[in-house]
DNA sequence: GTCTATATAACGATAGAC
DNA sequence: GTCTATCGTTATATAGAC
């Protein structure tokens, strides 16, 4: 397989059509015929890079766990305090605010889908979770509060899922900015006390 | 249409199990095959009860609004001050624990899905947030929190859904009670606020 | 690697006998 | 009011030409 410098091979054209629709769409509600419609190829094509519906699931999930932990990444490479890299975990909610007022947060809703599909890849998608939850978590050790890193990381957690699932029904940006501010004033009362 | 004393009707068994099935397996995945299956009838006799999916679909949403009013009605009565109405709602995430673990939230799954799909019956899901909402703010504002009834209803709400979207993936009972226990600790300061 | 054509199964929905 | 039988569509998946 060559890879063609300035465009994407077919196979990530696939996985990024694929991740676009899943989210937008639902895992189950996105068809081979609007994926390939998207990709601009026919749907036999399809089935040379991808066996079956779950190969592409696999490869989107892989796909996103590599690209949360890029962004993780950088975000612990641009900052050095680990208040201020909590408060981009928290901003990536006025961040995504169009996106997650359309479709939910990517994460939750494919979870929660996947859960009561009681698809077996929900086990890999949870660890998008986990990437958040443990990232999370290092950053309130970092901060003082090893003791309780864990529970400050999954609080912090909830509270973005259920802004977005609230967004998401209510189309209220102002909601989300109210909640935004809130997390930032309760991530300011946490790191007074280490 | 008779109505038998000690039996639900037909019409009222479908939209029971179609209840219980959009909630387990999701609107869409759940078909008219598993439906009558749990029912006991064929897949005609179903027609005869409802046209449509969305038809089904547009009963369960008004069969769940009904019995929702009917649970906040029920609390109202039981308890005369607003902090024990508003503690009831908290600790429903504590009663229903097991199906949220499994399924998630009833509401915050349904409006999720449907929203995806661009489904024209998620206004009337979104119904379902609003009575929570609406009741919750009353009694904030009973409380003497007028003001900022909505904002405290709505920031309660957010964390109700929160909680069960990771209780569902993550399936920790522990992190339940954890938070069920910080939302009671925070309606203790807001309530020391009036 | 990409295409057209097709197999097979499940879905929502209908018709008509009883 | 319930049943069997069936239609039309769409879905995943395959076969084979180019």
């Amino acid at each position: 397989m060559r890879l063609a410098p300035d465009s994407a091979t077919t196979r990530e054209q696939i996985i990024a059509a694929a991740d676009t629709l899943f989210y937008q769409h639902g895992f189950e509600h996105a068809s081979f015929t609007d994926i390939a419609a998207a990709v601009g190829i026919s749907r036999g094509n399809f089935y040379y890079h991808f066996k079956t519906k779950d190969d592409i699931l696999a490869a989107v999930i892989a796909s996103r766990l590599v690209r949360t932990q890029a962004l993780l990444a950088g975000w612990a490479a641009d900052n050095d305090a680990p208040a201020v890299r909590i408060r981009c975990f928290i901003n990536l909610l006025i961040a995504n605010r169009e996106p997650i007022m359309r479709y939910g947060c990517p994460v939750g809703t494919l979870c929660a889908e996947l859960a009561k599909l009681g698809h077996l890849a929900h086990a890999d998608a949870s660890k998008l979770y986990t990437l958040f939850r443990d990232w999370l978590a290092c950053q309130f050790h970092a901060a003082g509060r090893g003791a309780e890193a864990d529970t400050l990381a999954m609080h912090l957690l909830m509270r973005s899922q259920g802004v977005a699932a609230l967004a998401q029904s209510f189309h209220d940006e102002d909601f989300i900015r109210r909640e935004v501010a809130a997390m930032h004033a309760w991530l300011d009362v946490q790191l007074a006390m280490s």
